[in-house]
DNA sequence: TCGAATGCAAGAGCAGTGCTCTCGTATTTG
DNA sequence: CAAATACGAGAGCACTGCTCTTGCATTCGA
């Protein structure tokens, strides 16, 4: 009775499963604004108050979309970079940083979900805090292994590190176990903002008049973004 | 009759004002999901559908505040920069990101309106475009300055420009009414979004647990883009 | 195997929302 | 001074998230 799950738990975690697909194809029609419980439980045949019993409420069934965005994001960008060459580093960093893109533009609601304004009322819980660091992780891990491959141009600041950044860097290097130089773990860091920057601002429609179609600016960009990390 | 508005108007355009005070009020703390238009008519004292007589919807009112927010965030970088000695370049980039900084952190809410995700079902009108482009030239006109008395360190760019690029920097110059050269204009534009990009990640939460307390993180950003722009 | 405990869907209901329409009054205009 | 216009109030519609109760189905323990 322990090994195989009873009738009513696969029938319970089926049905969750189908909440979140509902949920999801709403959320990518009206955004999060219009995620309505009602709306959900109608297309499932169901009435609303039965949905409490697979959610709290609404901001539950919220988090569990930005979780699940989190490691859908997250599982694009692995992919895209095991798909190259593992010693090809500037390439990985391309192939990941067009995946992020590519995710967001095909996802629109759910990018504005996690990398949006916060949802006002809602406090993003703890839990997802873990998903959420699973993309930048994912980037860093690209420049940790140049670096330890020895492939990175590691150029010396002219500007010295303040001593907090140090601290910083040190605790970011210490999730992968690495020893990637501070100066590096903080240019990571700007590439990382600005890739999620440009991405926002095209997605928000601040590029609107002036960087408009942009794809040549993304693109070369995140050459650029190579270049100051030291990606050969 | 003419010169002197009718008392009708006056109050009026009063009641505009008061109306949309009173829903800032409740934006800076409910925020942009919670601003109700009923709360906004219970708090002025009359009932909600006498507000459709000043504004013909919800978007309408949003409409009006995130104009009034680019407003206000322009003018506050516009004074940073004109607080700062306007030969000393660097100072007014430098002041003009921190103003940036400060107003979005002073008015979250209404930063959020601006550049955090578009408020789902809700279509910014044209008319957001013109007061938005307020920001950026600001900042731009600092670089502009410096191009044009000769302040700013030219360094050639190692990939060449994309045709689409130059097309698009050009546009972005001819704003100003200006030959700045088109990798300035492009390392700018890659300056503004970083800003942005940096102020977005601080208050939406992801540099919680990585760049948490993001001052060193910003002011060290900072002076690398004068660094990139080529400011002296 | 059978009764108790639990899981579950449904329905009614509450307080709130944006928005529309009507109606009587006040103001402005010709 | 009459006609046109602007205005606030109120009722009402369709919707929301959420709670509570009720009755049925499933599961579990003795």
């Amino acid at each position: 009775m322990n090994a195989s799950r009873t009738a009513r738990e696969r029938a319970r975690s089926e049905l969750i499963s189908e909440i979140k697909e509902a949920a999801r194809r709403q959320l990518s029609i009206s955004g999060a604004q219009g995620l309505s419980l009602r709306a959900v439980a109608r297309e499932l045949g169901m009435v609303s108050s039965a949905l409490y019993r697979y959610f709290a409420n609404r901001d539950e069934l919220l988090t569990a979309l930005i979780i699940d965005a989190y490691e859908a994001l997250a599982a694009e960008i692995e992919a895209a970079d095991r798909a190259v060459l593992s010693s090809d580093f500037r390439g990985r960093w391309e192939a990941a940083c067009r995946a992020t893109r590519r995710w967001a533009t095909a996802h629109p609601h759910e990018y504005a979900l996690v990398y949006g304004s916060p949802v006002p009322g809602y406090h993003a819980p703890e839990a997802t805090i873990a998903p959420g660091s699973r993309v930048p992780t994912a980037l860093l891990a690209i420049v940790r292994d140049a670096h330890e491959a020895g492939a990175l141009t590691v150029r010396t600041d002219k500007a010295p590190l303040p001593p907090t950044l140090i601290d910083q860097a040190d605790r970011i290097a210490a999730v992968l176990a690495s020893a990637i130089p501070h100066g590096v773990v903080i240019r990571s860091a700007t590439a990382w903002t600005q890739l999620f920057g440009m991405i926002t601002f095209e997605l928000f429609g601040q590029y609107a008049n002036s960087l408009d179609p942009a794809d040549a600016f993304f693109d070369y960009s995140v050459a650029r973004l190579a270049d100051l990390i030291g990606l050969p």
